[in-house]
DNA sequence: TCACAGTTTAGAATCGTTCTAAACTGTTGA
DNA sequence: TCAACAGTTTAGAACGATTCTAAACTGTGA
């Protein structure tokens, strides 16, 4: 691991600076958890999932520090909550503008990009509430 | 209450045959809940909520029941379930086609009809899955 | 290297929801 | 009308996801 990138610093380097960026102290358990999240593609996490995947990735981190730091991750802007399932919550690695495919029996859930899909229609809120963001969930189904 | 209708028969008649049409046995707590669901306008409600509503109104039925009840007036098809919150499950009275507006901090829900709003451009599902149903929840915040 | 604020942790606590098994009640058939 | 039984209700225990607590630990800056 710790493979060098083109600008020369390895991806802990990377990760730890980024960490920093956004005021989060770059703790051992942090810089495994962001490895684990952004290192690769965009993925779909529930703090069950991340804490299994770390621990059989041999780290020890507690679930506690998991759910702490998800939730930290999110307030900085680097993970967003996908609500789809009254059972569980979701975090997505892919903040940008986007909907989601969601197939309930295995929990799993598909990237829609943001310019594929268009919302029209949307009614102007009762007087003194302003839109914040509008989610779009396509429910699927083996067929 | 009871008041007659144009029918003839009494509220509480009419939902008591209703019950038994949807094969479900009318029994007091879920005729009282019928009535409190169902014999106004549409309406959005909690487990929680509707059981200290139905409380305060002076009939005596357990938590255990409404939750009961509300998943199976869901299953009969006279409920629809609405997932916008990870900490709570709404249900709406309203089972034809429409959307929402949340207000999270007031956890309180806003129709949308379903002839106001579309949603153009959804993919087609991966292979294998069929689209079942398209929610969408415009988040709302207060100004 | 020290001191301290920030962080992690195990375990307890909490919250919404579901389960359990015993008591109760519509309904049906005699 | 009534007995019998399947379906229903219930209190309370149990559950699973998540949050809290308070004590131990660890980056960081001086």
């Amino acid at each position: 691991m710790a493979k060098a990138s083109r600008s020369g610093k390895s991806l802990t380097a990377q990760t730890t600076a980024r960490l920093r960026q956004f005021g989060l102290r770059p703790t051992r358990q942090r810089v495994e958890l962001a490895s684990l999240l952004f290192d690769d593609c965009d993925r779909h996490v529930t703090a069950e999932s991340l804490h299994d995947e770390i621990t059989k990735a041999g780290a020890k981190v507690s679930l506690a520090t998991v759910y702490n730091t998800l939730h930290q991750f999110t307030e900085a802007g680097l993970l967003r909550q996908v609500i789809v399932d009254a059972a569980r919550s979701y975090f997505d690695t892919n903040t940008g503008d986007h909907q989601h495919f969601f197939l309930e029996k295995e929990g799993m859930l598909i990237d829609i990009p943001g310019e594929a899909i268009s919302v029209a229609g949307v009614p102007n809120p009762p007087p003194g509430l302003t839109v914040d963001r509008v989610d779009v969930v396509v429910r699927v189904k083996r067929a």
